[in-house]
DNA sequence: GTATTAGTTGCGACAATTTGCAATAACCAA
DNA sequence: TTGGTTATTGCAAATTGTCGCAACTAATAC
């Protein structure tokens, strides 16, 4: 997933947030890393061109742009979390707790769930992201076998 | 919610596992604790009783336990995790990011999702537990007020 | 270009969780 | 009851993620 810097860096300044080279390394190191990026990952690839950037710093603007919705964050099967670039609608992920393989799940088999929780219960789910966990074919297979 | 230790020795033994008065203290302290208790609040209570009893032991522990559905995790909003006795049948959480209030969800909101799951990726979603991340009604009015 | 100022960063300390490994002890068989 | 096997524990060190604070610097105005 790409992103458009222009958009993005006027979109923070509009919202009175910086653009810094810090933050610019980190979203460029998420797009070329793909999916499902972890922390560490992100810090190993700007730290070779920026050796003083810190970790903190890493998992500090991973949270920031994902409250900005530049990025979208998704649950691992260990309970850690990654990040990808988040598109312009939210996908979903099927993730298999045996390989750990990712499903993606277009957004609308959420919505009538989303709308009976909200009716039922009055509580508004996080349209964001969400995963669940369990197991793919193969790994049913395999274990079934 | 209590468990029924007998059963449960058999169950572990069955499998080739061992039970250890470590084993039975830390399930003892999760029962005593009621819902969504965290692995240091595990820790306190049964190192009051064997204060030998390590850190590390009470992580693993509640990790294999959940293994084992004798108890099912529970994800909290901020992130961390959280665990309870498994009950006979698996319940749900609509959790609030603003109060991190707990909503419990019958087993049956999720059945119809898991089957079309089920049927149209083949993919099996995990009983034991799921939590919903959003906003409750409370916070959705003291935001939008 | 220069100054202002408030958002950001880096550092170091800390908290939370995991892992390797040697010692221990639960279970089973005899 | 005793002994052997091997799952499990405790310790300590390594990982992973968070936080406070002083120094820095991007954005803006002059």
């Amino acid at each position: 997933m790409s992103h458009n810097t222009a958009e993005i860096n006027r979109r923070l300044r509009e919202a009175g947030y910086r653009v810094t080279p810090q933050r610019q390394l980190i979203l460029d190191a998420v797009c070329e890393l793909g999916k499902h990026v972890v922390p560490d990952a992100v810090y190993e690839v700007v730290r070779r061109k920026t050796p003083s950037l810190s970790r903190a710093t890493v998992y500090r603007t991973l949270h920031f742009l994902t409250e900005q919705r530049i990025l979208a964050m998704v649950q691992m099967a260990d309970g850690r979390v990654a990040y990808e670039v988040a598109g312009p609608e939210p996908h979903h992920h099927l993730v298999c707790r045996t390989c750990d393989s990712f499903l993606e799940l277009p957004h609308s088999v959420l919505r009538t769930f989303r709308q009976r929780m909200d009716s039922q219960y009055d509580f508004e789910i996080d349209v964001s992201h969400v995963s669940f966990f369990g197991h793919c074919t193969d790994c049913r297979d395999a274990a079934g076998a």
